[in-house]
DNA sequence: CACGCCGGTTACAACGTTGGAACACGATAG
DNA sequence: CTATCGTGTTCCAACGTTGTAACCGGCGTG
């Protein structure tokens, strides 16, 4: 077992702990021939730090958590990807945990658990309130993914999102540019989370624009944002009377998309053909689905660099900055559930 | 800030800090008086222990990292889900780490990082070996994840896996008889994995025993378990010759059936009319694809359970017991891939 | 030549926790 | 009345690391 202290390569290279502990650190303070001495006497007995130890003695463990609702969920479980990349190149660990959606929860994860442990904490809030997490952010760094609620003035913790409302109107802008009329929004929470409000904001605005009408009944509510609830609700719109039915239909997330297309090859109605899809999350998954997904692309990687660059630099200064919101580019990928053409999927 | 320390509460409680720390954990030898007494303290205070401290001076620290390829695999988010689960209801908290498919970063994580952070892992290798991990686990707890690659005698590690052997011929058969007797296998991997020739080996025992030849030339090699290479070997197999077509295929991976069934349609073939497909993993997405994906379910909880139950009993045991192979149960579901009626989805 | 200075190094204490030995106390036994 | 015991508690050291202060030698300066 491995075990090699800093006292042990201090002895084999003939020099004091704090000496090794200052050329393992790098701090400019030490001779060259001393340096490479003990350099490599650190190869030799395969001396790792201690961060337990570490930690205790400075505060800092170089370990921050990432907590989103669901694992399972392809937007989260990419999004995680790209964040353990990040923070990797930052020299930073991820602790990945799950909330399951559940506001106690997230409120306890976005303390910091031990804040003992964790020098801070990447959260996407799904139920918690920003007023409740207000509370809890005991000037520990949090940085939000998503949803802010608030107004500019308002902000309790620091945000990184996309631009909701604008790529949601894109969307059902671009839905209308197909001819549509009767489009739907399968997405509104039962919770009313900032997410779904944004998107159902845009969507809106966008029929608003083109001087069309909003139909409550078209919109209808779901528990989450998964494949199931997608399936349940476009079952149901597809089973209205002919001239109630939807000719398109927004779904605030991917997941919902496949189910609402899956609802739909269920009832025998063609893609787009009577009813055009589009979903929100930019997966893999709607990339290749059959017929592959219309989507709106937030761009992961720049969400996740934004978050660990923005909480690595609340960690560093121990003094309570400003909050920050930034905000990460979007893009439409037009694709067949709402174009037709059969095209080839460019992998 | 918390900050809380033990000294505190003692000091609050009016008893000395060991008493506390018996308290918080729980040791009998203290009286019913003052352990209600330093509970209230407890309480007042919002005590939370230190785990550096605590890892520190016992060298458990409850961490325990989960060590997967890829997380924005389907199949890996929603084991490392369930890994989650059943580790937090142990009281133990879960690193999730990604390997990318590296074997130098599997060695590297095996071997547990820190060592001195972690006290095991549970790693799913995809291309470290068998003897190359032996050599590491410097008997360090560590459980693998599927790949049993030696008999039972060169036994490595902790195992936990399904009967790949059997899961695959299960497959095979099925396609068998529906009647189709050019089954191609999408998956043979580059590198040569265990589950790759386990899944194989399972394939070529249906055909033989149904007295079917098998044909090299249907079964191309993969880079990768992927929706992508599964599109790029499908279309390969698809532009064949029409009497060297495949009218069947059993993909080794869900993503890599994804993405044949992606190039299937974009070839303008039906499925399962010209060729029936069916997958291996059990995802949430071979349910909502269109057609549904027949599939092989891995017992994901089981799997999830068995592993972290190993690797709990391997920690509180120092001395090293013997290596452990458990055997999680698989089913296959049947959908319109391969059954080709249209069905309900059942959500 | 004495002085201060500075680069390079060491000694010591502390971070919060727990294992083990030591201790106080009342009860029981001899 | 003392010796023994068990129960409940305290004291001390240690885990591996780093910040602070102190130290030591040689160099340049007055």
């Amino acid at each position: 077992m491995a075990a090699v202290t800093l006292k042990d390569v201090a002895e084999r290279a003939g020099v004091s702990i704090k000496t090794v502990s200052n050329v393992v650190r790098g701090i400019p303070r030490v001779s060259e021939a001393t340096r490479s001495r003990v350099a490599r006497a650190v190869d030799e007995l395969g001396y790792r730090p201690n961060p337990s130890a570490r930690r205790l003695r400075t505060g800092r463990s170089g370990l921050v958590a990432l907590v989103v609702p669901d694992l399972a969920t392809p937007y989260f479980a990419e999004l995680a990807h790209h964040v353990r990349a990040e923070a990797t190149s930052l020299g930073l660990t991820v602790l990945i945990e799950e909330s399951l959606g559940d506001a106690a929860e997230e409120l306890r994860l976005a303390g910091g658990v031990g804040a003992s442990l964790l020098d801070g904490v990447i959260l996407s809030p799904l139920r918690a309130t920003p007023d409740e997490l207000a509370g809890v952010t005991d000037d520990f760094p949090l940085v939000l993914l998503g949803e802010r609620s608030y107004g500019r003035d308002r902000v309790v913790a620091d945000h990184v999102l996309i631009d909701n409302v604008a790529a949601a109107r894109d969307i059902t802008s671009h839905l209308i540019g197909l001819g549509r009329t009767r489009i739907a929004a399968i997405g509104v929470d039962h919770q009313g989370s900032a997410t779904s409000r944004q998107r159902l904001e845009g969507h809106q605005q966008a029929l608003h624009a083109a001087g069309l009408p909003f139909d409550p009944g078209l919109a209808p509510r779901v528990e989450e944002f998964d494949r199931r609830n997608g399936l349940l609700a476009m079952r149901a719109l597809a089973s209205l009377p002919a001239g109630e039915r939807p000719d398109a239909v927004f779904c605030f997330s991917d997941l919902l998309a496949v189910g609402a297309q899956r609802a739909l090859h269920e009832a025998g109605l063609a893609v787009p053909g009577d009813v055009a899809v589009a979903g929100i999350d930019g997966s893999q998954e709607a990339l290749y689905s059959t017929p592959s997904l219309t989507t709106v692309v937030p761009d992961k990687a720049a969400i996740a660099s934004l978050a660990v660059k923005c909480l690595a630099a609340r960690i560093r200064s121990r003094t309570p900055l400003p909050f920050e919101v930034h905000v990460a580019p979007h893009w439409l990928e037009e694709r067949e559930s709402t174009l037709g053409a059969r095209r080839a999927v460019r992998p």
